[in-house]
Order: C-alpha cells, then sequence, then structure tokens
DNA sequence: TATGAATGAGTATTCATTCAT
DNA sequence: AATGAATGAATACTCATTCAT
C-alpha cells in the first residue's frame, strides 16, 4: 500500500510535452501515416483515449509536434544577431552554433526530415513552417552576408543563392541523418562536418587578407 | 527488330513503364502511404487488377519505381569519369551536369525526396539505394577530389566529409523542389543555383593559381 | 420542515430531477444514443462524475427519464373518472384537459416521441410504459365509451378499435411536434387540432339527438 | 466443381436493393445509430466493404432508404385522384386503400417510424421526407376534402386541421406497429383498426342524407 | 491479359464508465 | 459528495489484395 505504482496517473501538466515527444519520435521514424495514434499513447505511458483528451485528432498532434520547439530558437537566433558586433563570418558561426546546440544535438532534430517528407500532405503546415522557419532563417543568414559583403569581408555574390549554399548542408545534415544516413556504414560526425562546411564557406566567401 | 511489331504487343510491352510513370508521380507527390493503387492505375490508364499482373503488391512497385531510371545514370557517369583527362575541377563539373541532364530536370527529380522520405519504412530497399546510388556517387566525387589533392589542384581536406559538403546542395535542391520549396514564393532557379554552388566550390576547394 | 434547510442540501436533493430534466431535454431532442452524458452532466450543471452518483449507468438514466412523471398523471386522471358523474363525452374531454394540461403544455410532451423510437431497443422499458401509461390510458377511455355506448348516448362500435381511434390523434400530436412537425412551415396550433378532433369524435361517436 | 456457391457472388444489378432492403430492416427495428453496417452488410449477404462501392457512408445509405419506396407511391395516389370521378369520401377510401397496399403491408411500413425517429437528427432529409412524402400526401387529402365540402357531401371544417385528423391515424398505425404496439398482448388488426377509422370519418364528415 | 466486384484487416475516433483525489 | 483525468471497447471507413469472369 506504500508506493504501489497507480495504474492511473493525473498529470495534466506533463502530459502535453510526453505526448508530443512521443509523438515527435514516431512520427520521424515512421512518417504521418504510417504513425499509429495507439503507439504515440503508448510510448506516452497513456491510453489511446488520454491522447484526445489533449489533441483533438491526428493532424491537430502533428501540428503541435511541428510548430513546437524550432520557433522559439528562430527567435533566440534573431537576438543574437541583434546583439553581434564582430565580423560577418562570426556572426554565421554563432547562429549555426546555437542552431546546432538547440535542434541539431536534441530530439527536434528530426523535425526537418519530417517536415520535407510531409510537406506535400500538409500544405497548411508547411506554409507556417516556412513563414516562421524556413524564411526567418534566411533572413538571418542574408543579412549577416549582407553586412559581410558591403564591408568587404565577404566576395560579392547573389544573396539568395547564396543563402541557399550556406543553409542547405545544415539542413541536409540533418534530414540526412533521419533517412538514408543510417544505411551508411562509417556515420559521418555531425560536428566535423559542420566544421568542413564553416572552413570551406569562409575560403568561398571571404576575401583573402594578403 | 522490324518496326512492324503490332501495337498490342508493343502495349503490353509498354505498361510497366506506364505504370512506374504513375507510380512515380504519384509517390513523389502524396508519399508511399497516401498513394492509392488504384490511383496509380487509373493515372497509367488501367485498372487496379492489371496493376497486380505486373507489380505482386505495393512494396514491389515501389521498388521498382527506386531502382528503375536513377542506377544507369550512375553508370554513365562512371563511364565519364574513366575517360576524363582534364583538370578535377572540371570533372566535378562534368559529372554534375550529366546528373542534371538526366535526372535533375526529368519525372526521376522526385525520387531523392522520396527515398528520403521513406527511408526508414523500406529498411532493404533504402540499403539498395545507398549501395547503388550514394555510395556509388560518392566514390566518384571522392576520386575526383582525391585527384584534385594530389595534383595540387585542390587543398587539403578531409575526404568523406569534403564529398558530403559537395554532394549535400545537389541532393538539396531536389529534395527542397519536391518539399518545402513550392512554398518559397521566389522559387530559385536551378541552374542559377547550381552556379553558384561551383563557383564557391571552385573558391574553396581550388589552391589560388598567382 | 423548517425552511432553514441549508442550501447545499437542498442543492443535493435538487439534483436528481435537474438532471433528469436535462435528460429528458437530451433524449427528445437527440435520441437515446446520440446524447452524449457529458452533455446531460452539464446541461443539469453538475460534472460527469456526479451523474453516476445518482444513475448507475446511461440506461438507467433513460428509465428514471420515462417512468418518471407520466405515471401519476395517468393516476389523476383515474381519480378524474372515478369521480364523474356527466355525459359520457364530457369525460372524455375532462381526460384529454387534464393530459393536456399535465403533459401536452410541459417538458414532458416529447416522452411519447421518446418511447416510439426507443421501444424496440428498451423492451424492458418499453414494456413497463406500455402497462403503465398506455394500457392504463386505455382501460380509462374503454370505460367512458363503454359506459356512452351503454347509456345510448354513442353509437356502438368495437371497443378496442374505437380506443385506438380516440387515442391516436392525441398521440400523434406530441409524436408529430417533436418530429417532422419541425419542417411544416404553418404550424398546426394544438389547441385547435384537439379541437378539431373532439368534434370529429363527438359527431362520428355520438347518436344524434333529433 | 458443378454449382459449388461462389463465395464472391457478383450481382452488380441487384446489390443496392438487396442492402437496401437489408439497411431498412435494422435501421427500423434498432434506430439509426445503434445499425452497424457490418450488420447491414452481413443480411444483405456481403461483407463490409462492398456496402461502401454502393453507399458512400452511413448517412448515404439512410438518405437512399428512406427516399427510396415511398415517393412513388405518392405519385401513384396523385394519379389516382386525378382520374377519380366518383365520391369525394371514396376517393378517400381509394387513397388509403392504395396506401395500404404499397406501404402498409409491405417492408416499407417501417419507414415513418424510422423517419419520426430519427428527423431531428437528419433535419435535411426530414426535410426531404416533408416536402416529398407529407405534404404531398396533405395536398392530396386536402384536395378531396374540398371538393366534398363545396358538393355539400362534407360538413365544413377548417381543411387543414381536419386533414390532419384524417391523416394521424393512418401514420399512428404504423409507428404503433413498429415501437409499442409489440407489447400490446392483442395485436390490433390493421385492417380492422382501418375499417373504424373510415367509419368513423365517414359519421363526423359526411352530411346525413335524410 | 484485363477487368472491377468483392473482401476484410487495420486505424482514427467517440464516449460510457471508472476511480484517485 | 463532487470532480475530471484516464481508460478501452466499439464502430465507421479505407484500401491493398484477390479472383471469377
Amino acid at each position: 500500500m506504500h508506493s504501489a505504482v497507480p495504474a492511473r496517473k493525473r498529470r495534466k501538466e506533463a502530459r502535453p510535452s510526453e505526448l508530443l515527444s512521443a509523438a515527435l519520435t514516431l512520427f520521424v521514424e515512421k512518417g504521418y501515416a504510417a504513425t499509429r495514434l495507439e503507439d504515440v499513447a503508448n510510448l506516452a505511458g497513456v491510453s489511446k483515449g488520454t491522447l484526445y483528451l489533449y489533441y483533438a485528432n491526428k493532424e491537430a498532434l502533428f501540428k503541435a509536434v511541428i510548430q513546437e520547439g524550432i520557433v522559439p530558437v528562430i527567435v533566440e537566433n534573431e537576438e543574437i544577431a541583434a546583439r553581434h558586433t564582430g565580423s560577418s563570418f562570426s556572426l554565421l558561426e554563432k547562429l549555426l552554433d546555437h542552431w546546432w546546440n538547440r535542434i541539431g544535438c536534441t530530439a527536434y532534430a528530426g523535425i526537418p526530415k519530417l517536415m520535407v517528407a510531409e510537406a506535400q500532405n500538409f500544405p497548411e503546415i508547411a506554409a507556417y513552417y516556412y513563414a516562421n522557419v524556413i524564411a526567418r532563417a534566411r533572413a538571418l543568414v542574408g543579412a549577416a552576408l549582407q553586412r559581410g559583403m558591403e564591408s568587404g569581408e565577404f566576395h560579392r555574390h547573389d544573396i539568395e543563392l547564396t543563402i541557399d549554399v550556406v543553409i542547405a548542408p545544415v539542413l541536409m545534415l540533418l534530414i540526412w541523418e533521419f533517412s538514408l544516413g543510417q544505411f551508411q556504414n562509417t556515420a559521418t560526425n555531425p560536428r566535423d562536418y559542420l566544421a568542413v562546411h564553416m572552413k570551406l564557406l569562409q575560403q568561398g566567401l571571404c576575401v583573402a587578407r594578403v
């Protein structure tokens, strides 16, 4: 009678994030359609019915998974950029670093792959994601590039295209990790990969100081 | 070898590729799970039952879609590399160019995104794809990089990581086009994007000739 | 018997009838199956759990709704008949009048339609309703008809069938009001309808006094 | 190998009416909500999936059940009225007779009770039923009454209310039969019931010919 | 070969009921 | 007594697959 684990735990506060975490895991692992809500509930340690107390349906759960977690990091990076004073290249490094610590090495790392896989099926959510994550990240990088080109720190290139080249490998890293990367026998070390990316970027972008 | 093959026969032999083409379209557009075989059959202009005369089941159709089309291009690129004589950078350009003409601007362009989205659900197919497409493409790029570094044309970097940095933007371009790229209001021009990619690559990789 | 009963206590005793009233409203409006107990509880201003303190389950609540309310009116009509002294037709008028005042123009008016709709699903309750409402009402009307025929006031007809003809329009009125009557653009006035019913009945039943 | 009953019978033509008939039976017996589509399918001798080949969903099946069967009878009665030449009362008799033969003693007899029970849950269908069955039946009876009153055959009464009094017992008979009538130990004989109804109607309506 | 009617396993969702607080 | 979080049985509906024609 002491601390017998109660069959029915009451934890209204904690439920949403437990469910979201379980849903993220399974959505990333199996994709939206192949994820059974009962499995999500079980992984979160509750029954099917309980899930519906917190999320109206599967799509609502999916939306919550996407909206949660990444947007705050963009906000933080916007603040980092606003406060930055050093070289433009070091700003790019800071932004990348923050993204990695808050997304890349956390459970949220699977979201980009999930969003890419399901974009066509959830245009509304994809549009939201594009506007609130992608577009804002691009604006941040674009501003840093602009600043660097104006100060003579960077070579001049088309800004939009350069943004793509800067961001793509970072996104690709995460997408890869949750898809075909699993079949690579020698897994790439993400930190090394990013280091090389930055190194090449530096050589490609920065005007050599003779 | 005459061209007097009866229309009916020709039709019959064309069926698989009509089905494959329809399946590719829908798999890319909706994902594996959300694609209904009846829709595939209708798009190919046959009945549901007919599809089963050619492919044992949905998974077999998916395998065929993936296996078809891309592997031959890798073979062609291997031949291009074997015959190549100029600079290592120009080899990279040739390989990219061929890939673009045979995949990037064709219906097969959607396969990378499809494979990324479904890799976890079809480990066997993903492994096949990894071994026959990814690994071989990496080997080609790796050999070109190795050659360039040995000849002094390229800076020395870790080969594996550099391969990632070379390939990632190319893959990303296609993945993007079939996912979140749809929500970008100013669509990136793929050729411009690739040109910038190569330009940065050149600046990052190549030793400056004073 | 003081009126100093504490508010809380009074509230508690009122619960069952508040629940019954809410249940009657919703059962009549939506039918048994489509009525959610949570809605009943909410309409009664209590929580779902509280409902179960008073009624063991949905069926028990349904039984209580049916048993409550109508049986007492039959008892009252039996007393009216016992005390009656005038013409047999005026007794029929009195019985109808009482029924109308105690059922027809109250919230209980919906019960006949509800009982008709659910009779097959709840044979036990339907049998109870038949025995305690229908059969006793028929006996009352039958006795009045018998008396009138014996006294020469009414034409002679088969009693049982005549009972049907007398009662049917009255029941129909209520059933209609809670079903298809809602779609009639010119709603029938119930009092006028009953007046015509009685008029025709008089003409059909009563021997003309030349 | 001779006439082994095929597990899968192909009978596209016959299916809809078989399904409709099974659905009518169960909807009338259990009500809309309590009827399981699998039971409907089984009663029709097919599987769940087959039902969906013919009706998009439960509601569509319900609609089809209601729309089927009764409307044609109204049309027939309209033709009977148009061709009629004798007394107005004999027209009423003809209309009733036809209704009884085509609805009252067939499987469609359960529809009025079904419609009454579900009217609130399917306002759209109820409105359709009201417009195409009830309103047209009332118009027919109303015209007969009007004609009789104008010719001096009938007493003058308010037409609308008299329509109610004429129709109500006929509807009530069927509603009763499929609900509480089941609990009556001495089942009323429908034909006798209708005969008394007409008799009383005649006495109530018709001007005595001295 | 080709068809498309038929099947039934599988899943999202609802809601009566329970029970710890 | 009262609450409302949690449960899980039940059912509508989908769609890959089969098979008689």
